[in-house]
DNA sequence: CGCCTATTGAAAAACTTTTACAATAAGGAA
DNA sequence: TTCCTTATTGTAAAAGTTTTTCAATAGGCG
């Protein structure tokens, strides 16, 4: 489904700053964080302000519509999510993100955990870091 | 290897707020935002800044001594580590760290993932949520 | 013990996120 | 289309977090 009709119908209103908010998210390739966003369509003339674009990123991550990824620097990025359960892995070089299927991805592992620990094993956290396939190319090249 | 010998082996000083943050640390089995370890040393009568806190947590993490954690709140806590590759899985109810072992962890799935994304993948970061051992006896109890 | 300088604390600055509230505009109804 | 209701916005201020600066202090070696 369309990010505007699920707003609609979870009884959101479609804004001009979440327009404009998921279409940067969506024309990028890199995660973005709320100030960077804010900064990239003030730049490019939009009137919207740095509060619309916390509070638009708040509302887009608890429907769904867009997911949060840890830099390796320490900050928070945005981008946009595709439906059902995945993870994101990170270019080092071009900071591009890419999702990967994530259904049954930790089962074994989650198995030998909880026999290890004990816990009851309920959510996870998991990102890989890497070079993308375009990046690797540039390097071998200037080699 | 003790923590003050390698310190004093990578060129550093025992200080006062350095000791005192390590206790603390290894006082607790939760992890620990900058500020809470601040502001309980503070309690206990000791004298050190927040400042000195920060500064502490950054070396420790650059020498391996402690590990960053993720909350599922959104701060960032930090626990004691032990030598080698590991990870943690926390309790959702007491917020209690463990930590497992990691090597190989996830090299089924980062074969998998590099096929897919035709990424090179060279580092990850993995962590669990759950209930602990004693957390899930609890429930029972009150059930 | 005494020196050297790594480390600290205080204060300010920089940066990030949240709150409050009046003005605006989205979208359903007429 | 116009009107009405109220969700959403923008501004400003507050709150919270992390970093920087620099003079004073204290850790540890000779
Ligand atoms: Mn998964
Ligand atoms: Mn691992
Ligand atoms: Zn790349
Ligand atoms: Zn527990």
């Amino acid at each position: 489904m369309d990010w505007q009709k699920l707003l609609t119908q979870a009884g959101f209103r479609i804004s001009k700053p979440r327009k404009q908010v998921m279409q940067l998210l969506e024309s990028t390739q890199t995660p973005q964080t709320a100030l960077a966003i804010y900064q990239q369509l003030r730049a490019q003339g939009a009137r919207l302000s740095l509060v619309s674009v916390y509070r638009t990123l708040e509302l887009f991550v608890s429907l769904g519509l867009i997911s949060m990824v840890y830099e390796p620097e320490g900050s928070l990025g945005y981008v946009p999510a595709s439906a059902g359960h995945h993870h994101y892995i990170l270019c080092q070089v071009c900071h591009r993100a890419v999702e990967f299927a994530g259904t049954e991805d930790l089962a074994g592992l989650i198995y030998q955990v909880e026999n290890q620990t004990q816990f009851l094993v309920s959510d996870h956290l998991l990102q890989f870091f890497g070079v993308c396939p375009k990046c690797q190319n540039k390097s071998k090249e200037s080699a």
